[in-house]
RNA sequence: GGGCGAUUAGCUCAGUCGGUUAGAGCGCUUCUCUGAUAAGGAAGAGGUCCCUGGUUCGAGUCCAGGAUCGCCCA
């Protein structure tokens, strides 16, 4: 292993490294390193050398291009990126097939705004061919805006060969999905109660209506329902009346607990809990009784008359959402328009999901009643006058308790402002819910970090899964593939060459109008088949990708095998209802498994006030500004690694300079320092040097780090691995290069190779995080690879525990050193006599071990050691609460007061070198080990030292004559130094240099002038000569110095 | 309105199984070092661990309720 070194750092000292401009901008750095990947074609090779090697499979959660990225974007392909990298250096084969999400509404909506229509009909006017080739179009709008920033970020995943919803093969594998589903019984036409605009026409997805809720104060009224063969009257209560007229049932929370009220000379039957707010706290309440007493019974209704519903008792049913937060306890159920409502009336036998003749709707799709509604045909229901005369109606009628303005939080339309109402509407449903517990035990297989997902959103989400409504009445979209007769016959499709078959014609676009073209007759009746006109959900799309990205079961059959299930997918926590669910439900139905076994989920990328970023608010991060500026190194750098991904980002440009300045930066001034001195020693002269401690000790650090990196990693933790890599380049910056100026100054070689090793394994830990300039390390200090990100991920080597241990004694020493000095204000570079350590046992080893290091660090000439600090200061005792805590319980106190009445140096003095301690407690007298005690270190009065915890340094203070000298010496020095850069020489450059001054400084530099000249580089040193005409005068502790120098040639 | 999560120094964040005087970095002030120099070191100021109650010998940590913010759903 020695002997490696030797030879790498023998041929290695020969070669010229590219020198390293310390202001170098790493936005410029990083555009030449991706010509360099272009040049070298680094990607495709670093997935092509895997080849034959154990898959790690990735699946791409597909974007819609049809709008530009934003800095939101970069975020979760950030996440996508590290983890394949790292997996792809540690050995595994990990394809990274992009994707394109093409399908959907808001392709749609923006095509609608290019050609300024706003509804279905217009889109019908204007043809749907047309159409759906602008959505076609549209969808890859920005797909060059993408492309651009993907490979700006480094993110490296295949777009040349990405799969595309839109097209015909992956169409076809999910009518194939569909088949299946549609084999096992599990898809079927049913009831959707939808948000609805009635002005539109259309139904709004929840992503519209969520844009659209409003306060608006609504006219309710409290309508009294008498039970039939009773006197009793139920009240309900409701925040739209014009849905009165569909009412089919009341339902009440059969666990709440209702009243019955005598009022004047009725009686009410509210919930208890509403009695007080609705009937005044003096309501005579007759009986209590539970919500499943009323289940069963039945009130006279319909409430408003139509012709086609006579007179007839209505049953109470039982519905677990009611509540009693407002309201009356007792709900009107119109199954036609709340999806509570109808799902509460199939339970209840009332309505079949799958009938839709069994739904009660007297409301036409333009929003008025039909003519059924005795009065009311033809009225818009959100006529701001209807709810008003239908008070009126019911309070003629004997009905009306109460009527009231309510404000609320309400739905409306985002395109044209009218209130939604929710309608029912028939659509096609996978039936989910048969599977819910497949799909829970397939949850139990997969990793989510954060970890409260799994149970939390995702599984209360499976807990109460409900039948998934697939079909959606657009345009663009993957059509329904089922087709069906005038007989109610109908058959689903599940390939193209089926269907060519059926119909005997070519199908040339499996997108509308084109398929709705072919049709062929039914094989029950023989008569014609038509396609139904729905699209699908995009999400059943993207749910479909493990299979129809590779068109399977069609082709590539195998290839799918290899790479199913996913071992990692990664997006925004809002997935968890989208593509995540999409995936496990469409995987739990064909295969009965998780799709994916570790899902990372991210929280939202918010400005730097927290304030979600928006359009509106003006405070979108402009994902190019940061890259230009910063890069995209820092940008990745703070999305990884400054915090845990799952809570969120407050994202600010203020934030990536940070991280440019105090990491990347620290770690390029290391680069640019190993390289400056390299290059030095390669043309000039350079030692051997013999292997030191602290190359030791710098190495057994990255083994450590090495190994942090790869737990974090592998345990999709880059926030840990992250601090983990910056932990080390702050120990090789600020302590080993540090400490080892001395050794770079004179080409040694062993130190120069210990910091290469230590550079070239930093650049391979941070190749998955920031790619670029880890590359540029690498390729600059090895480049055996054409890339860093063909190399083998470090593998951890063998560690000195005692040795790592023992430096961070030592640093902790020289701090408590430093400090002392700082407290006593003597510059560092005044030499001083001693310090004087209080250590023992293996401390004093440490420090003993490594006392070069110290004196050199505090600049004194000797170290001194106290065994024990009794001679420095004072101990403290306190009871360790950790270890006594539980043997002691209840009487700690007593413990702690006992303690206290010790004295401490006696205690100290006890349980040194393993001793033991009496305690007496509450009578009893009980033994205490050393790990019981805590014991620190107060200073005697007096003296001046700095301590921590059991650890004093203590310095000498008396400056004599020839330490004075030598300190005045080493200002000589800096003075030079600074003169030389001042003019501008290179490090290596030699002087003839004159110094002049009073005597004190003639003497210090004459008995000190061989190191005065080999510090400076200076040829030779005169006193006072006036052959140099250059001066300049310095003022060093009050002494004037004069100096002069000019260069002289090698040789 | 419901579910999930968050709240720790001026800012960004750690905080292990409940344990002693709650930490780091940045920023600020003072000092210092320096041929890595827009860096480094030392000291100082800076805290109602969101609030209230509970469990416990002991709570930033566990439990309940509340507040604020965010997300998902209505």
């Amino acid at each position: 292993m020695r002997g490696t070194r030797a030879a790498r750092a023998a041929t290695y000292n020969r070669a010229v490294l590219r020198a390293v401009d310390p202001q170098q901008s790493f936005a410029e750095l990083e555009l030449g390193v991706l010509e360099r990947w272009r040049e070298r074609d680094v990607f495709a090779e670093s997935v092509r050398r895997r080849a034959g090697a154990p898959r790690w499979t990735f699946y791409e959660g597909p974007p819609t291009a049809n709008g530009p990225p934003g800095a939101h974007h970069v975020l979760s392909r950030v996440f996508k990126d590290v983890y394949p990298r790292y997996k792809t250096m540690r050995g595994y084969y990990v394809e990274r097939k992009g994707g394109w999400d093409c399908h959907g509404l808001p392709v749609e909506i923006a095509v609608e705004r290019q050609l300024g229509i706003t509804n279905k009909a217009e889109i019908e006017a204007f043809g749907i061919a047309e159409f759906n080739e602008r959505c076609r179009q549209s969808v890859f709008a920005y797909v060059a805006d993408w492309n651009r920033l993907t490979e700006r970020i480094g993110f490296w995943v295949d777009l040349d060969d990405a799969y595309r919803t839109l097209d015909g093969s992956y169409v076809e594998s999910v009518w194939w999905a569909l088949e299946r589903i549609h084999a096992e019984g599990l898809l079927y036409e049913g009831h959707k109660v939808v948000p609805y605009c009635p002005r539109c026409g259309t139904a709004l997805s929840s992503h519209e209506v969520a844009q659209g809720y409003e306060d608006v104060v609504d006219h309710t009224v409290y309508v009294k329902l008498p039970l039939v063969g009773s006197d009793d009257k139920l009240v309900v209560w409701t925040t739209t009346p014009w849905t009165l007229p569909g009412n089919v049932a009341a339902a009440v929370g059969p666990d709440l607990e209702y009243a019955r009220v005598r009022v004047g000379d009725e009686v009410l039957v509210v919930a208890s809990e509403r009695v007080a707010a609705l009937l005044g706290a003096q309501a005579t309440v007759l009986e209590r009784l539970p919500g499943s007493k009323l289940v069963g019974a039945a009130y006279a209704g319909p409430i408003f008359p139509a012709s086609d519903r006579k007179a007839s008792a209505l049953p109470v049913i039982a519905g677990d959402f009611v509540t009693t937060q407002d309201g009356t306890g007792i709900v009107h159920i119109a199954p036609a328009f709340g999806q509570d409502d109808f799902d509460v009336a199939v339970a209840a036998g009332l309505v079949d999901p799958e009938s839709p003749a069994s739904v009660y709707n007297p409301v036409r799709a333009d929003g008025t009643y039909d003519d059924r509604v005795t009065g009311y045909g033809g009225r818009f229901v959100k006529d701001p006058a209807l709810a008003a005369e239908m008070t009126e109606d019911l309070r003629q009628r004997g009905l009306l308790l109460r009527a009231e303005d309510y404000e609320h939080s309400y739905p409306h339309c985002w395109r044209c402002n009218t209130p939604l109402i929710y309608y029912a509407k028939r659509a096609w449903y996978i039936r989910t819910s048969q599977r819910r517990a497949a799909m829970l035990a397939a949850n139990e297989t997969v990793n989510w970090y954060p970890p409260h997902i799994k149970h939390g959103r995702f599984g209360d989400w499976l807990a109460g899964n409900v039948d998934w409504a697939l079909s959606r009445e657009r345009y663009w979209g993957t059509p329904l593939p089922i087709w069906r007769c005038g007989n109610g016959h109908h058959v689903c499709i599940g390939s193209f060459a089926e269907l060519e078959r059926r119909s005997g014609k070519p199908l040339l676009d499996p997108h509308r109008p084109y398929v709705d073209e072919l049709g062929f007759p039914c094989a029950e009746c023989g008569e014609e088949m038509a396609r139904v006109p729905e699209v699908i959900d995009v999400w059943f799309d993207s749910g479909s990708m493990p299979f129809a990205q590779h068109h399977a079961p069609f082709e590539h059959e195998e290839h799918f095998e290899q790479s199913f299930p996913a071992d990692f997918i990664c997006e925004a926590i809002d997935q968890t209802r989208g593509w995540f669910y999409s995936l496990l439900a469409i995987s739990t139905l064909l295969r009965n498994e998780a799709p994916y076994r570790n899902v990372v989920c991210l929280g939202l990328l918010l400005d730097g006030a927290g304030q979600k970023m928006s359009k509106s608010k003006g405070n979108v991060v402009d994902p190019w500004e940061i890259l230009d500026r910063f890069g995209a190194d820092a940008f990745r750098w703070l999305l990884l690694a400054s915090k845990q991904p799952w809570d969120g980002y407050k994202f600010s440009a203020e934030a990536v300079a940070d991280v440019v300045r105090l990491f990347l930066r620290q770690l390029w001034n290391v680069y640019g320092f190993h390289v400056l001195y390299a290059n030095a020693a390669a043309r000039g002269s350079t030692a051997a040097g013999t292997e030191t401690d602290l190359d030791r000790w710098i190495r057994s650090r990255v083994h450590a780090t090495t190994e942090r990196v790869r737990e974090g990693l592998d345990a999709y933790d880059s926030t840990g691995a992250g601090r983990a890599i910056a932990e080390l380049v702050e120990d090789l910056s600020n302590w080993y290069v540090r400490r080892s100026r001395r050794r770079f100054w004179d080409g040694e070689e062993t130190a120069l190779a210990t910091l290469r090793d230590c550079l070239l394994t930093v650049a391979k830990l941070l190749a998955p995080f920031a790619p670029f300039i880890a590359d540029e390390i690498y390729d600059n200090l090895d480049g055996s690879e054409a890339s860093v990100h063909l190399c083998e991920f470090p593998a951890p080597g063998e560690r000195e525990l005692e040795l790592e241990e023992a430096m961070t004694t030592v640093r902790e020493t020289v701090r408590l050193g430093l400090a002392a000095r700082a407290a006593d204000r003597i510059k560092i570079r005044q030499p001083l006599r001693e310090a004087v350590v209080v250590a023992s046992g293996r401390e004093r080893e440490a420090i003993a071990r490594l006392a070069d290091v110290v004196r050199d660090e505090l600049n004194v000439k000797e170290l001194r050691f106290v065994a024990a600090a009794d001679e420095l200061g004072n101990y403290t005792a306190k009871p360790n609460f950790r270890t006594l805590g539980p043997r002691f319980g209840k009487d700690m106190p007593q413990v702690a007061a006992a303690f206290a009445a010790l004295d401490p140096m006696h205690v100290a003095a006890a349980v040194r070198d393993g001793g033991r301690l009496a305690l007496t407690v509450g009578g009893r007298s009980h033994t205490l080990e050393a790990e019981d005690v805590m014991l620190s270190l107060a200073p005697i009065e007096g003296y001046s030292l700095e301590r921590e915890g059991s650890h004093a340094v203590a310095l000498e203070l008396a400056i004599d004559e020839p330490l004075r000298r030598e300190g005045l010496a080493r200002e000589i020095v800096h003075a030079v130094q600074g003169a030389r850069r001042a003019a501008g020489f290179e490090i290596t450059d030699r002087i003839a240099l004159d110094l002049d001054g009073d005597e004190a400084l003639r003497a210090a530099a004459r008995e000190h002038e061989r190191y005065i000249a080999g510090e400076t580089l200076a040829r030779s040193v005169s006193f006072g000569s006036r052959e140099l005409a250059a001066r300049e005068t310095v003022e060093l502790d009050g002494h004037r110095l004069e100096i002069a120098l000019e260069p002289v040639a090698l040789g």
